[in-house]
RNA sequence: GUGGGCGUAGCUCAAUGGCAGAGUGCGUGACUGUGGAUCACGAUGUUGUGGGUUCGACCCCCAUCGCCCACCCCA
């Protein structure tokens, strides 16, 4: 059987397994996010091109978003990013909000890349910020939120680690090798590049990029220096605050942290699988002129995002996700023929007044048919209700796991599934 | 945007120019009131789609659609 209408390239269709998935994730980040004292929010899923325009980069704009005229020929885009909404929303009541704000959110977003392992043209993105605070201790609460994060979903500092960088200190030093300001989007480009050449054709990009071979040079030396950061007393005290939360062991210092995005000035960070392959799982950083650049006062902040694609392939593949039992119900009536119909419907009745998830079968059929149903859905329990048990005022409660089952005068029944219950 | 791989039963895949198959799942029965095992029987296909070559095409050629992988880029 073809569907006769495919669905659009890219996006996600959630089966109830994936959406197990979904939901576990969902829990355990709502989990850190309250435990840091964060609260929920969410903006709207469609945004006017310009809101993006400033300064998300130009890539994420013209290329990588879902964009449309409406029907007032005005270019409107499926939000591929949170921040900018969330700096305006900021913006828009910065007089009676309390800051420093400290808001979390998960929902969907949408870019038009090309599929491949890891990446979708719709995701779910978990998104967190502290707006309004400006220290390096708030920068590293944002990074141990991160830890925290991924070691509650099991994962151990082996096989995931957060990179940290400043770009205020790779600056400093780029430009102290009289690289100047123009020129340095450009290296913050080839340095995120690094890994993905060889060390050769790396040196030689930096030369056809115009650079001299003493601006090479000192270049590598910025990049393999581990200590660089003891020259930034921001970073120092940020690693400083990350010892004091207990998260040093997920947290590393690596001066080839540069991220994509224009808008970041300060602090930036990324998660990667400690075994190297793939691509950040999440990134973030401290942001110093978003709110001010859709209109408000200017207002620091400092947060990251992380797709649910990614981690979702770290934790498959380190083996992380748990077992989930998929049964809607946890019971099923058996509907043994036509006169006992109505009597099973209201047995179900009676036991989903007790609280307990219940699906009377759907038509008379044989017990063997009924007792597979509720087998292949991994219900624990079976109240099998025939002519026997109806004419004694009995019910049979079949326990499908240990495959025991007893018959019990009906007003004990309750009390019998609880106990079934309590044990699958 | 560039390059590579793949589309065959619900699913995973065989069949390299000569009668479209297996495993698994599904249905029925062995077992007339009992699910995971076993056995038997049964059903399922315009071989992604359209064209071409050929006596003959799942197989070769062209086009097209879809999926996957890598590059680019990455929030």
């Amino acid at each position: 059987m073809k569907p006769t209408i495919q669905s659009v390239k890219g996006t996600r269709e959630f089966y109830p397994e994936d959406m197990a998935i979904r939901q576990w994730l969902y829990g355990k980040l709502r989990q850190v996010s309250e435990l840091y004292g964060y609260q929920e929010y969410d903006g709207p899923f469609l945004e006017k091109i310009e809101l993006y325009a400033a300064k998300s980069g130009e890539e994420l704009v013209k290329e990588q978003s879902f964009v449309f005229p409406d029907r007032n020929n005005e270019l409107i885009a499926l939000r591929p990013e949170l921040t900018p909404s969330l700096a305006r929303m900021i913006a828009q009541r910065q007089g009676e909000l309390v800051f420093p704000a400290r808001w979390w959110s998960f929902g969907p977003f949408w870019r038009y890349e090309k599929p491949q392992k890891g990446r979708t043209r719709e995701f779910f993105q978990w998104n967190i910020d502290q707006v309004g605070a400006n220290s390096p201790e708030a920068d590293a609460e944002m990074i141990g939120i991160c830890a925290s994060f991924l070691k509650s979903t099991g994962l151990t500092a082996d096989e995931v680690i957060v990179y940290v960088n400043d770009r205020r200190l790779m600056d400093e030093q780029i430009a102290a090798l009289g690289i100047a300001e123009d020129q340095r989007k450009s290296v913050s480009k080839l340095i995120d590049r690094r890994d993905k050449l060889s060390s050769s054709a790396w040196d030689q990009s930096i030369l056809d990029a115009g650079f001299t071979s003493g601006q090479l040079a000192g270049l590598k030396e910025l990049l393999d220096n581990k200590d660089l950061w003891k020259k930034s007393t921001e970073l120092t005290r940020v690693f400083d605050a990350l010892e004091k939360m207990g998260v040093s062991e997920y947290v590393r210092y690596n001066p080839q942290i540069v991220r994509g995005l224009d808008y970041y000035t300060g602090v930036v960070f990324e998660a990667w699988d400690a075994g190297a392959e793939g691509r950040a799982v999440l990134g973030g950083g401290h942001y110093d002129n978003l709110v001010a650049d859709v209109g408000g006062n200017p207002l620091p902040g400092v947060g990251f995002a992380m797709g649910d694609v990614m981690i979702n392939l770290l934790l498959e593949k380190y083996g992380k996700l748990p077992g989930f039992n998929l049964y809607s119900a946890a019971v099923l009536v058996t509907v043994f023929d036509e006169a006992l119909r109505d009597d099973s419907m209201k047995l179900a009745a009676e036991i989903r007044d007790a609280g307990i998830r219940c699906i009377c079968y759907s038509e008379p059929a044989k017990l063997q048919k009924q007792l597979k149903y509720a087998d292949r859905l991994g219900m624990p329990a079976v109240l099998v209700f025939g002519p026997d048990e109806a004419s004694a005022g009995n019910i049979t409660i079949k326990d499908l796991k240990n495959r025991a089952q007893k018959t019990l005068p009906r007003a004990k029944v309750i009390h019998e599934l609880e106990q079934i219950l309590a044990q699958a």
